[in-house]
Parts: C-alpha cells; structure tokens; sequence
DNA sequence: TATCTTTGACCGATCGTTCAGTCATAAATA
DNA sequence: TATTTATGACTGAACGATCGGTCAAAGATA
C-alpha cells in the first residue's frame, strides 16, 4: 500500500469519526441523552478512552450529532439555493421529510427527543438560528406568492405543523398513515390560500 | 384547632404532594429530568429522605407529573362528557389549549421534553392508551360531522399540528404570534372539511 | 410516654474524564 | 536496505463527582 497524506489521514479520521456519531445516534434515539460514553464506545468497537481522541466532551458529542440531523433537514428546503421556492420544490421537500422519516425513524425520534432537551437546545442555540431566518424567508417569499394575506404566520403554522407531524409518526408509527396526511398537506398549501 | 379526621390528613398529604410536584415540574422542565431529587427537595422546602415519604422512587415521581398534565389537557376535550363536540366545544378547546400554553409555558415545556424522553415514555404508556382511543372518537365524530371524506385522518392531523404549534411556542415564545396561528386554525378545521 | 414525622449522613453504583503506558507504523538515519 | 527513532492511535485502571435510595436517630405531636 502506499503511504498515506495527511489530507488522507484527516478522511480516514472523520469516516471514523461518522461511524461513532451514528452509533451515538441510536443509542441516544432508544436509551435517552444519559446513555454512557463507555457504552457508545464498546458498541463502536473502541475504548472509552478514545472515545476522547474523536470528541472534546460528550457534550461536544452530543453537540454534532445534533447538528448534523439539523443540516439534513435543513438542505431539503431550496435545493438548487436560489432563494426560491417553486410549487414543485415546495411539494418535494414535503415528500423527501416524509421519506427521510420513514427511512431513518430511529434517527429522528432521537432528533426530536433531543431539540427539546434544555440542555441539548442550549448547545446547538447558537447554530439554530443562524438556520433559522434563511429557511423561513424562502418560505415567506413561497407563500406569499401563493397569496397569504400573512405570510409569515403561515411559515410558522407550517413548520409547526411539520414538526408536530414528525414527531408523533416517530414515536407511534403504527398510529399513522403518513401518505395520507402528506397529501392532506400538500392539498392544504398548495392551493391559492 | 380541632382534631382532624383521617380523610383530612389525607388531604392535607395531597396538597403537599401537589406542591412538590409543582416544584418538580418547574425544575424538570428548565433543567431537564435529570434534574437530582436532592435538589428538588431543597427547592419544596424538605429534605430529602421526605421525599420517599410521598414518593415511592424518582421514577414513581416523573410519572405522577407527566400525568398530571396530560390529564389537564385531555379533560378539555368534551368538557361536558357526552362524547359529542359542538363547533363551540371544539373552538373552545382551541383557545382554552392556547391560554394554558401562554400561561404556563414552562410547564409545557417540560412536558413536551418529558413526553418525547425514552423513559417517561415508558412509564406513562399504558395510562395514555388509555386515554388516547376516546379522545380520538369524539375527534372523529366531530370531523366527520363537519364533512370530512377521511376524520381519521384528520383528526390525527389536527393533533399532530397542536403539538407541533405548542411545541415552537413554549421553546420559542418571541417568534410566535399564538393568536394569529390560533385564528388559522380555527379558520381550517371548522369550516366544512 | 408513645407515635408519627422529618432529617441528613451514609452507601453502593454509575458517570464523565484523565492519563500513564502500549504498540503498530511512519519517518529518519546509517 | 536495515536499523533506529518518533508518532499518535489506542487502552483501561483510576479518580472525583454525583446520584438514587436507606436508615438510625432527632424532633414534633398527641
């Protein structure tokens, strides 16, 4: 084999680093925030000691791997980043949330357990709203277009409609047909409001 | 003062098991439910071995607060009981869910951290399928009385969005206009669907 | 005095974090 | 190439702190 850059180094280094966050991932999403660094480890296969080399704290753990499931969701919205919003954009964000939350039910079932944790909320605040008014003016200006007397509240009621939605089919998968309450959404904000 | 019978020192005991709840409540939701009993105590006034005199483990206490506010809010649907929801039920369900909100937002907020966390779930699933089928029915009957092809659905989305809204509220007050939001949908779900 | 209430020191368990030391491998040297 | 040196990934015992829960004893009450 030949040697090895730095820079290749630093990949090897950071797909490891990705191997931990998601072991960290489902056992924060099954056992809660509290589960030990030393448990995290051995399910990755390494010492709890190294688990230090990889990450300042646990807080700094918990701290990615919070923030990498926010920028996921995040980059659905205006995927060509024009800062525009076209019907067809805006329907499949809608149905890429919902694909991603069937996919990866465990992964946002920790996401949301996780944001309303005080002291999660507290570690990734800072990057949240630097998100925040990016998303929401796309939004404005997309139901604005769709001829909202109030735009702004209809951004909000959507996002909160969202989460909510998200979160209960996380947590009662069984309870829910999901393809029906995606169209019911889809026939709610896509119509001239 | 005169003597007092057993079912007064009954009522005595549960008002001040109320009032270390009410303690807990607030400490849980601000600082999360790891939040130790030692500190709890302190805070009601007690020490901590009295603790145990109201309460059989931590545990036993989580769950006796999740509960007490899911029932506050499960009672304000159908208030009269007769399994039938008027458009003036239904709106005053609205508004009263969204007065409690803005009153008691730190309360809100600890339930919703609390509701999403793997192990109060645990510990207050049995008592909420129990709750959840009949207030899911009047829903039901509700929405399809106002025309709706699918109540079911419906209903489950109406739930899933006023978790969703009160969920942003209690975490982000400043960026909410409640009563904006609160007029959407009413303007949503009691037209004919 | 007899009974009930309340206290807080104490215990065992668990956790996050540290760190001295090991070892495979890369880099330097001869 | 063969040998030595330097690196840093990796380990796990150990530490200090914290927690839930217990209990003997002090205090209050009747």
């Amino acid at each position: 084999m030949s040697p090895r850059t730095k820079q290749q180094f630093e990949t090897i280094r950071e797909g490891r680093k990705d191997q931990i966050m998601q072991v960290a991932l489902e056992l924060f999403a099954n056992e809660g925030i509290n589960t030990p660094i030393s448990k995290i480890a051995k399910e990755a296969g390494i010492s709890k000691g190294l688990m230090y080399n990889y990450f300042e704290s646990k807080d700094e753990l918990l701290r990615e791997v919070a923030l990498s499931g926010m920028k996921e969701i995040f980059d659905l919205f205006d995927p060509n980043h024009d800062g525009v919003l076209t019907d067809e954009e805006f329907v499949y964000f809608i149905s890429e949330t919902f694909r991603l939350l069937e996919k990866n039910r465990e992964y946002w079932k920790l996401y949301f357990s996780m944001v309303l944790h005080p002291k999660v909320m507290e570690l990734i605040q800072a990057e949240m709203m630097e998100m925040l008014p990016g998303l929401m003016a796309v939004q404005v200006k997309y139901f604005a277009s769709k001829g909202s007397k109030d735009p702004e509240t209809d951004a909000m009621f959507f996002n909160s409609m969202m989460d909510g939605i998200g979160m209960n089919y996380v947590n009662n998968p069984d309870l829910f047909n999901l393809d029906k309450i995606k169209n019911r959404i889809i026939e709610i904000f896509t119509k001239n409001l």
